[in-house]
DNA sequence: ATTAAATAAAGAATTAATTCTTTATATTGT
DNA sequence: ACAATATAAAGAATTAATTCTTTATTTAAT
């Protein structure tokens, strides 16, 4: 059989450049700030400790050119990686599970937009239940099905206990959700075409002790 | 030069793998809880949906041995990956910005253990200083010097906003902090032996909205 | 005892990601 | 205009990570 990758000119993004994408945003933004107009993939590089080579070859995936000798145009560049990533479109989304990692994500979007507008929570916990967090409304659990019937909402956020969270991810799909942002450390168990991303805090954690540990014995 | 690396029996593992860790650990406290003894790798890749040699490559970086036809001693797993990874040992840290995700973090430690004991807070916000966010004081950014000089803390999370992240970075290292777990967006500059684990929000964010996009249009 | 089956462990092959090299091009200075 | 230079872009080489293959070992069944 044929592979269709081979024929489309831009092919999906690596992860681990997607991951990167959001780096080069933030420094882009202060650079246009101090109202630089170009900018060259060595000079990112630079600021960013990282390569410049793949400083450039990260941001051929948004599609845009560079000018040998001059670099990107800053403007352009924010805005090829906005709309690579999907900042300039409403992305909206549910959050399952008010606790306290829900209750931060939820405060956080006001500050620090990540590209989501959650537009409601859910909890079965009666006191967080009516709740306002960072402007966003608490719902009984079982409202989930209701609401999601009247609207259209892609993304599902999953900081439930671990417990349940297969249960909740269920639901979610039951819903209409087409991705699960999981926070939990459970292993979800889903169908091919539903999209989940799962950021475990704890793995990190995990490296950096190892690391340190590591650090202290062999060096 | 000969590279040392060949002759140490146990080489460092791979970032993917320590990432990989706290998940299987997870799951087998599970597992324990059933009462099962032993258990098979090529059962944890089922269950956790990942490649069984895989399995077996992780968890041989812990120095524990299976046996063939039966598989890893629960328990005993159990124990080596909780060494490992350093979770048994107390590795105490402290947390500069007390602010939503700050506060999520220490509340969440009281629930999930991350391996850390995050023993004091800091804060410049008059507001904040003073709380108590899951067991743990928030105090003036300033007594930060004081209190490390009598401590020896290790780990650093920084929770700040962007534009302080690398003033405070260097404070924490001029204050002993080896490794810094860092949640801003900004890239840090610090001396080679310095350890940063980067966990931006943000970007898994980014990897879960292209990833999104690319389903709707593609597929 | 002997054989069969399951599985860990070690090694090879593959795939993915990063880094290095070359080429082409645009800009600046002469 | 012309030469020199910085840089993007494309491609090759390298390195890292995953997956596949083989081997050896242990248990259970005959």
């Amino acid at each position: 059989m044929e592979n269709t990758d081979k024929y489309n000119k831009r092919r999906q993004a690596p992860e681990p450049t997607l991951k990167r994408l959001p780096g080069y945003l933030y420094y882009l933004e202060q650079v246009r700030e101090e109202g630089i107009l170009n900018i060259s993939a060595p000079t990112i590089g630079r600021e960013l400790s990282c390569d410049p080579t793949q400083v450039v070859k990260d941001l051929a995936y948004t599609g845009i050119k560079g000018k040998p000798r001059v670099g990107y145009n800053v403007y352009e560049l924010i805005h090829a990686l906005e709309e690579y990533i999907g900042y300039n479109q409403v992305n909206e989304a549910f959050l399952i599970g008010a606790g306290n990692l829900g209750s931060a994500l939820m405060a956080y979007q006001q500050e620090q937009s990540l590209g989501l507008r959650i537009i409601a929570a859910f909890d079965v916990d009666k006191k967080k239940i009516g709740q306002n967090v960072g402007g966003v409304h608490v719902l009984e659990y079982s409202k989930l099905f209701s609401l999601s019937g009247r609207l259209n909402v892609k993304v599902g956020i999953l900081t439930t206990p671990n417990h349940v969270a297969q249960e909740v991810t269920e639901d979610l799909i039951s819903c209409g959700i087409k991705a699960i942002w999981n926070f939990t450390s459970a292993n979800l168990n889903v169908p091919e075409d539903i999209i989940v991303q799962n950021t475990s805090i704890g793995s990190y954690a995990a490296v950096l002790l190892r690391r340190l540990n590591d650090a202290e014995n062999n060096l």
